[in-house]
DNA sequence: TTGTATGCGTTATCAG
DNA sequence: CTGATAACGCATACAA
């Protein structure tokens, strides 16, 4: 801690009053004269004060920060527009809050890659270094993550696997409402024979969407042509779609669990000579700037994904402030119609 | 800070030691007796000790936290895979050293999104609340940006627009070589009429690559068909495409300063029945996923960029150990030839 | 309403 | 090689 910025002690002294004094005013504490908080708060501005962060937490009892866990897969994770947003939404509320995001890559398996355990990432978030934690797009396989959910206040982006009564806490949008809406827009059009690429089947998006899909068509009396399992990566949505396509199977909708690997699968249609809508009807999942960054503006269902970051960080201060708070706080999906069905 | 962690105190109680030999231990301290350290360790792994980051750095002169400052336009940012890649080798290295990452917005303009404004953002940095700083994707239009290497260590991505000898560090690759090259791949395979769209001028890399494709035009004794200015999103590379077609110039060749730009361009111009390689050859960019994710794969100029991410990091690093360091690191690009030319 | 005194968990200095 | 002991900068009971 390279020193030389203005302490507490400096700005008493400057400002003529106790240490306490200024430590009040900087908190904003109420039981302080006006014309000290003027005088103190002039000093404060001249010296160009700033807190030490360090101090502070030892101190008292928050560390100001946050941390972000982020699955091991740190280039799948980024790779997709839908997280950076979530990214977007985060880092606004915690830049509200005045706390510091640390960003955290956790490992499932003990892998050497750029991670750390999650053991170490454990004892880390335990060892009170944060107030608390996000997590983002876990898997079930993810083994421990949901646990750290005792040591330290969490709010996970979707429904982790395993939920604590009471200790749990996320949020996330209605997955499966969302696909039968896509399913439904399909069937609507007149599409009767309907394929699916899902997400993977370890991430509750990834299953509750299916389970929409089958739920509708279902409801719509329909059979589903097909389903191949993606990984929500434009690479897999591309050979789920080759997949489907080399059963010989007709269809001519597809409702497929994510705008990126919509655009694979988009690219794998087009190379194969067929027609978008006209031929195949598609409908992804997220409205990700991917959804209108390919040759076929997608139909979609809209999820709010910086709110949706937004929201994770919120529900995490609340509970920091000690309000009690939902396990889940849903957000609404919303059809977005476009090009593709 | 929940505490509830031993804390060294208690280590030393029950190892039956003082304070300061359990911190040797812990710190790896040589000069400490074989006998002890077994001890001690043994103690540590036993009660989970953990030390407390905050002490740490209130007592001794690291925080063991760097900052990784993004520029305001979080969502541009992290839309671009390339970025992704950059961020992934960051946090390895980062990682590797035992630090943590504060992911910091900043906000040029003191626009309230929501980043802090510079000002807010350079006191946080100069208050020692991190040992360095890296900077990604800036422009020349961030005010300040570049006086941060002042106020506390810091390493760029690419070439700042200003740069205090002594003082500024960066790591980079040679973008008018790598611009040179890909031009000369359209030229080899035969293409005269060459148009480009290029990253934006007030970016180093954007300006960089327009300066090698000039170059090496000229060197062929060729006459740039059509010059556009992306921002290296998707969408800024589909409309400059439209532009360039707009003006009902005729070309075969166009090089495409990133990957993400030329998937845009792509999707236009196949739209437009235009033939890739046929009738335009295409060459972009970063050899970043989007090179590979759409319809056609993309030939590219590869850039290292997990690599190009880590040694951000451990240019820092070896910065704050105290070691002089090159002002520049370059490292290498290279030619992937696939599809589009 | 304000000031004083103490402690937060570590590292660093200095004796021993 | 090891153990006291003093900072580090701040928050906070407690006293005034």
């Amino acid at each position: 801690m390279r020193t030389g910025n203005p302490t507490l002690e400096a700005v008493a002294r400057e400002a003529q009053v106790s240490r306490a004094t200024v430590s009040r005013v900087v908190n904003g504490s109420t039981t302080v004269d006006p014309k000290l908080v003027e005088r103190v708060r002039a000093v404060v501005e001249r010296m160009h004060y700033i807190p030490n962060r360090a101090a502070r937490s030892l101190a008292g009892r928050m560390s100001g920060s946050v941390a972000l866990l982020v699955p091991e897969d740190l280039s799948r994770f980024f790779a997709d527009p839908f997280f950076a947003a979530i990214l977007h939404g985060i880092t606004q509320r915690v830049d509200a809050e005045g706390y510091v995001l640390n960003l955290l890559v956790s490992s499932g398996s003990g892998a050497g890659s750029g991670g750390g355990t999650i053991a170490k990432t454990a004892s880390y978030l335990g060892a009170g270094n944060v107030d608390g934690v996000v997590v983002v797009s876990h898997h079930a396989g993810d083994a421990g993550v949901e646990e750290l959910a005792k040591l330290v206040p969490a709010v996970f982006g979707g429904r982790p696997s395993k939920v604590y009564p009471g200790q749990t806490h996320y949020v996330d949008v209605d997955n499966v409402a969302g696909a039968r809406v896509a399913t439904r827009r399909l069937v609507e059009i007149g599409r009767r024979r309907i394929a699916m690429i899902t997400g993977p089947l370890t991430m509750a998006a990834g299953a509750d969407r299916r389970d929409g899909f089958l739920a509708e068509m279902a409801a719509s009396g329909l059979e589903p042509v097909a389903i191949a399992i993606g990984d929500f990566t434009a690479a897999s949505g591309a050979s789920a779609m080759s997949e489907i396509l080399a059963t010989g199977l007709k269809f001519d909708g597809i409702f497929i669990a994510s705008d990126l690997m919509a655009l694979g699968a988009v690219n794998v249609l087009k190379s194969k000579g067929l027609r978008i809508p006209e031929d195949v009807a598609v409908v992804g999942f997220d409205d990700s700037p991917a959804a209108v960054q390919g040759e076929v503006q997608l139909t979609t269902i809209r999820q709010p994904s910086i709110r949706l970051g937004w929201m994770m960080a919120d529900v995490l201060f609340s509970l920091l402030a000690g309000n009690e708070q939902p396990e889940v706080q849903y957000m609404d999906t919303e059809l977005v119609i476009r090009q593709s069905a």
